[in-house]
RNA sequence: GCGCCCUUAGCUCAGUUGGAUAGAGCAACAGCCUUCUAAGCUGUGGGUCGGUGGUUCGAAUCCACCAGGGCGCGCCA
């Protein structure tokens, strides 16, 4: 049998179903699902092959459906079978079904879960992706962890998966970035200027007041001493030194943001820079892709209806006809000074990634940009000839707060709350799992108190309450019996009839449910069902393990009776597997205790 | 003005890609600690799935229009 009992129903329905309908076509097998049922009167799982077969075979679904029942009834590991409704065929499956499974979850470990789903499509997700103005804040936070969490759960699914950050490390933002650098390296040699007569210097201003450039100052005059700032090479002169300040303030910003990734638990494969795919050429080559494609032209275009910026003046540029691919209007490649857009040289990336040979290009954006993914789309089917897949998930701002007031913001940071103050407030646990609380496109709330709370009303606490509650009764056991007798691999042998009780099934079924959940997710691209799932196992494991509560007999831990005990805690380390096996997606680490 | 996203219980949110009587937590109410296991557990009440049409065996889910909220809208990244 194999890891996911759906499936494996799913083949016994089909079985059947072609039994009864020979000649079905292969579309119309491929729309069956068994799915668990909502109500638990209907039995475990339920089928749709009756309804949805019902026009190739030219018979009513509830014929068809009761001859599944026929079949069905007779299958491996169904205890009953009957047709319901307009056409569903619910099956209850013998609890040896269920049981047949923890020997399969406690030899699989943490890969009990893992589907070929996706086997052989490579996908690459970028995520994070901030220009390295500054250190990074709770806004690439939910970005990061939710990209982290998606190409976790895509690898689990069998998908080739690489993780990519871009960094944005050119235009106007890095040059900004250089002259505020600049500032403190005045500040740090000892120079006259005051932030508003430096700030009247600087074409744009002073964009960058935070104080974590102060460090960068004062290395940059340990480095030069006063020779960047002498009378040839000063602040009227910027081309004498601003490449060298934008490097070094560059590296000291990637330093940082690689820090704090490692805090947070986030490992990247690739790292692409901006600047270096611009200094190759990369995006005039991708334009003259395009434009042999006859997909350039020069034009000019018109002004957004109903609201023309003030300054809105028709100018000719070089544009993508990116509307013959979705798009709404045709996107310009170069600016009317004809140095290139940001987009430009975002297509010349997608380009390279393509190139490398990806499937699917997952972008993992803040909501702002929601705007940009249609002409991304375009791009990419342009450039693959509609082959490839290009897709955004969107996340929608955080706010936090802390008991419902908003937490102020960072002094460091200047205007917002760094991913390390987040970090040290909580940890990184709390903030991946809560990170992953609610649906990416849905706005969220990050309380600090809830997110430490202890109470059931914390899933982070509950999930990991649950699997502490696990290992001590594993340490029990191995005090009990040996540590041999209750490792993984022996609980695996454990005969497991005594397992009967509606809350043992209950948690039984609901770890079949992992496999498809994880598959689900992955599809779906939506990691945060994997922190649904874990509560509701959790759940049920609490449920389980209060029974003992009133009545002593039901824990798990029975010195007269050791092959219940040995069923039972195959049961619950077969939940602790599971649990790990879903926070490993979610790179949370499992706790051995609650402290 | 246009585009994208969102609207589900008093509050915060799920809803397994179109399935059966829409679910959790919090809050409210009623119970449970001399007990190996109360950071917890059991039960009760609470809904026009923003609105109106449509598609079909079946719609919270898909389509159209409307209302409300968020984001974005040439030479920023």
């Amino acid at each position: 049998m194999t890891q996911d009992l759906y499936a494996h129903m799913r083949e016994q329905v089909l079985i059947a179903l072609r039994a009864l309908v020979p000649d079905l076509p292969d579309d119309i097998a491929a729309r069956v699902e068994v799915t668990p049922t909502r109500d638990p009167a209907h039995g475990d799982m339920a089928t749709n092959a009756a309804m949805v077969s019902a026009k190739a075979a030219r018979q009513a679904p509830a014929k068809i459906a009761t001859g599944l029942v026929t079949y069905l009834g007779e299958a491996d590991g169904v205890a009953e079978a009957s047709a319901a409704g307009p056409g569903f065929v619910n099956m209850r499956l013998d609890p040896s079904a269920y049981r047949g499974l923890l020997p399969i979850i406690l030899r699989a470990g943490e890969a009990y879960g893992d589907t070929a789903t996706g086997a052989g499509i490579r996908v690459n997700v970028e995520y994070v992706s901030a220009n390295p103005t500054g250190p990074m804040h709770i806004g690439h936070c939910r970005g990061a962890v939710v990209g982290d969490a998606l190409a976790n759960v895509l690898a689990k699914a069998g998908f080739e998966v690489t993780k990519e950050y871009y960094i944005n490390d050119a235009g106007n933002q890095v040059t900004a970035l250089a002259w505020a650098a600049y500032w403190r390296y005045l500040q740090a040699i000892g120079t006259p200027l005051s932030e508003e007569e430096f700030a009247n210097e600087v074409p744009g201003g002073l964009q960058y007041r935070g104080e974590y450039l102060i460090p960068v100052g004062n290395a940059l005059a340990a480095q030069h001493g006063t020779a960047l700032a002498n009378a040839d090479l000063g602040i009227a002169a910027p081309d004498a030194w601003i490449d060298r300040v934008r490097d070094f303030t560059i590296d000291a910003m990637m330093k940082e943001t690689h820090i704090d990734l490692a805090q947070l638990g986030v490992q990247q494969h690739v790292f692409s820079s901006e600047r270096a795919l611009v200094a190759s050429g990369a995006s005039d080559a991708t334009i003259d892709r395009l434009a042999a494609d006859g997909l350039i032209y020069e034009g000019v275009l018109e002004p957004p209806k109903g609201k023309t910026p003030d300054d809105w003046e028709p100018r000719p540029q070089t544009l993508f006809r990116s509307t013959q691919f979705g798009d709404d209007v045709d996107r310009p490649l170069r600016k009317s000074d004809g140095s290139n857009t940001y987009f430009a040289n975002d297509i010349a990336y997608h380009a390279d990634k393509l190139d490398r040979g990806y499937d699917i290009l997952i972008d993992v954006l803040g909501a702002d940009h929601g705007g940009y993914v249609a002409r991304m789309r375009a791009a990419v089917k342009a450039l693959s000839g509609g082959t490839k897949k290009f897709e955004a998930v969107l996340c929608q701002i955080v706010h936090i707060v802390r008991g419902g007031q908003p937490v102020r913001m960072s002094k460091r940071a200047g205007s917002y709350v760094t991913l390390s103050d987040l970090l040290d407030e909580v940890g990184k646990d709390a903030v991946r799992f809560t990170m992953l609380t609610r649906n990416a496109d849905a706005q969220m709330e990050f309380d600090l108190d809830k997110a430490l709370a202890t109470t059931r009303e914390n899933p982070v606490f509950y999930v990991q309450y649950a699997h502490a509650r696990i290992r001590s009764v594993l340490r029990a056991a191995a005090e009990m019996l040996s540590p041999a007798a209750v490792a993984d691999a022996a609980l695996a042998d454990a005969n497991l009839d005594s397992l009967q009780a509606e809350p043992e099934l209950a948690l039984m079924r609901r770890l079949a449910a992992w496999p498809r959940t994880a598959e689900g997710a992955a599809l779906a691209r939506e990691p945060h069902r994997i922190a649904f799932f874990l509560y509701d196992l959790a759940s049920d494991f609490h449920m389980l393990w209060n029974r003992g509560k009133d009545d002593a007999t039901l824990r798990f831990l029975q010195k007269d009776r050791p092959e219940e005990t040995l069923a039972r805690l195959a049961l619950v380390a077969a939940t602790a597997v599971t649990i790990r096996s879903g926070l490993a997606v979610m790179g949370v680490t499992p706790v051995e205790e609650m402290r």
